[in-house]
DNA sequence: CACAATCAGGACCGAAACGGTCCCCATTAA
DNA sequence: TTAATGGGGACCGTTTCGGTCCTGATTGTG
């Protein structure tokens, strides 16, 4: 139903192996090995993510990039966010509002605002330091995930 | 950030409009000329939705779909998922899982679940009666819409 | 100082998904 | 019997997404 772009999720799994290393210094290089992104993707991700101000980046030989703040500052939102942007839930505004302009009956029609704020209420309670939590509470999880039941 | 489809958003509009005069039939050209969706496009999902159990439909002359359940007991996650698909969060485990035993680190990567057990949460909450709520509460809501602060 | 290692920022492209249309069949009331 | 209707696909063009590549700018190192 609900999806997150793919970038999006390789966006927070680096942020999450980055995380736990968090002081050293990490290569977009040596990430994209260590998560096994493909290194040009990996490496436009994480341009995205210092642009946004979620790492920091350090340029010339040696460089690289550190976690901007500390993981639990880090909310799984801004980092998604940051890479796929702030797209609407709904295509009823994309672009310029022509679509609901035209359209008188479209503050009747839905109430995906309560929708947003639900969803954005739980996500904003979910840190980077969240989805480095304990493996043993994870078994189960990975059991679901493996059978595939990871639709919202 | 997240996303949905347009077919989703149809969808939740149309069901409801349907909710709005429930115990009434309702033809498929009706609710796409209501709703302004493209008739063929509205036609398919509400074929969909009928598949879902969440329309009765009705054939022959005089036909039409109705609501199969009261509108307070139809959930806004049943719509989305009877449209969408239950389609993951993220792309790791999309076809058959070759993607995430390739690498075995992927439990460790992150922790999806817990996003998906808070936005399932907050979503199971919201329930197609409250799409249709008092007007006056929207006001604000409508206005922010119009500014596109959509994402969620 | 020259060089090599890195990040910065686009331009570009192919594939897949999405939204949309159309067609023909089944059902049923008048 | 006929005319509404829904049922179920097949099909197709666009857009978006994921991915690659190239050309700078910056900075530590020998």
């Amino acid at each position: 139903m609900i999806r997150l772009s793919r970038l999006a999720d390789y966006g927070v799994v680096m942020m999450s192996h980055i995380a736990t290393c968090a002081d050293d210094m990490h290569t977009a290089h040596a990430v994209a090995r260590a998560t096994r992104i493909p290194e040009p993707t990996a490496s436009k991700i994480l341009k995205t993510l210092a642009r946004a101000d979620l790492l920091d980046s350090h340029r010339g030989a040696n460089g690289g990039y550190t976690l901007a703040r500390q993981p639990a500052e880090i909310r799984i939102t801004e980092v998604i966010i940051a890479v796929d942007g702030p797209i609407a839930l709904t295509s009823c505004l994309d672009a310029d509002g022509t679509d609901c302009s035209l359209v008188p009956t479209c503050p009747t029609r839905t109430n995906w605002q309560t929708i947003n704020d639900a969803i954005h209420r739980a996500l904003d309670e979910v840190s980077l330091a969240d989805m480095m939590g304990p493996m043993a509470a994870f078994i189960p999880t990975f059991e679901r995930r493996s059978q595939r039941n990871r639709g919202i």
